[in-house]
DNA sequence: GAAGAAAATTAAGGTATCTTAAGAAAGCTA
DNA sequence: TAGCTTTCTTAAGATACCTTAATTTTCTTC
């Protein structure tokens, strides 16, 4: 499980051994059962954290009581509610396991010692924050010029895999229409 | 100018005399005229890019020729087609001056250098990066679960600077409606 | 493998927002 | 200040998507 983590960031930067090992030692595994939640609205996140096995969903519910997803999470990917990492105000957000999940976590005290010894850590959340954004920025441009059957066609034919493994329901979540609408869109496209 | 530049990264990191100095020689001035590009759509975009005075928007056409605008930036923000400048593809994004604007731009090849040479500026844009995620992703949720009169009026209550610099169907296109539509929902408004 | 729970489908009526088009107001430029 | 261009408004008809509610299908659990 932590190999995979190492590999992660190995990906993106360089890392010494010993750099490797200071890594290891600070993150923690955390196992989670299907609807499990990792963070709930309310509670404090005080952790960065990475899935090693699984797949997580990052959801809002709004004043109507409504979900809205923001993001899946797979194999090999961040998660988190940053805003509250970040400000360390109550989540927002939930977050919550869509299947069995491992998830490999590091406390915000860690990694802030992380930070400060090793340059290349700076330098990994630098690189993998601004992919993140760039992902993020792309999603709200289609947001806002495509209609809901281009958004998703789009989905499944980027995230096949990812398609399989979650319920339909919180496709039509992520993609901002309902669960009503997205299967009359299905209908029509099959046609 | 860099002086605003540099006390902008302080404000975040903290930077020796000497690293502030290196920081400075590697930025290069712009000025734009009301409605001149700092980017256009099929450009390479080299650099990463301050606004010191002014205001400018980022946005899109899609393929229906509709501008999508992603985001303005005034005095003190970042801007750019992050996306282009990190894959080194040709630009999907026009960066546009709404006013009169001087931008302070440093090349890839410079920045660069800085981050090897100095951890504070990986550390800079990291935090920076996180923050613009953030922000991005509060967007995102309110495009999601809010209407559009709803949209209006916290734009107008969190940005009422900018509200009066920029002409309303910018605004509109911002907002993810068309401009006939922000017309009538003002009109509502104020009743 | 039966019973209950969760998810997906279908359809009818409703609403927010869009499109088109035309006219009014405001902002530049000579 | 006049004339031209850009921006804003108004209104009517069109459409994408929503709401509600009932039915069917699929998944879970004992």
């Amino acid at each position: 499980m932590l190999d995979l983590l190492i590999e992660n960031i190995k990906e993106v930067v360089p890392l010494t051994d010993e750099d490797a090992s200071l890594v290891k030692k600070a993150f923690n595994p955390v196992q989670l059962k299907k609807k499990d939640f990792l963070l709930r609205n309310g509670e404090y996140s005080d952790h960065m954290r990475f899935i090693v096995e699984g797949c997580l969903r990052a959801y809002k519910i709004d004043e109507n009581g409504k979900e809205h997803i923001l993001y899946f999470g797979i194999k090999n990917w961040w998660i988190n509610d940053l805003y509250s990492y970040l400000t360390r105000t109550p989540a927002t957000l939930f977050i919550q396991a869509v299947s069995d999940s491992t998830v490999m976590q590091i406390h915000r005290d860690q990694l802030n010692i992380l930070y400060d010894k090793i340059h290349m850590i700076d330098r990994f959340y630098r690189i993998k924050t601004q992919n993140g954004f760039v992902a993020l920025q792309e999603r709200t441009i289609n947001s806002m010029s495509q209609s809901a059957d281009e958004r998703y066609y789009d989905f499944v034919k980027k995230y096949r895999k990812m398609e399989q493994q979650i319920p339909q329901y919180m496709l039509a979540s992520y993609l901002g229409i309902t669960p009503e609408h997205l299967s009359t869109l299905r209908k029509n496209l099959t046609k």
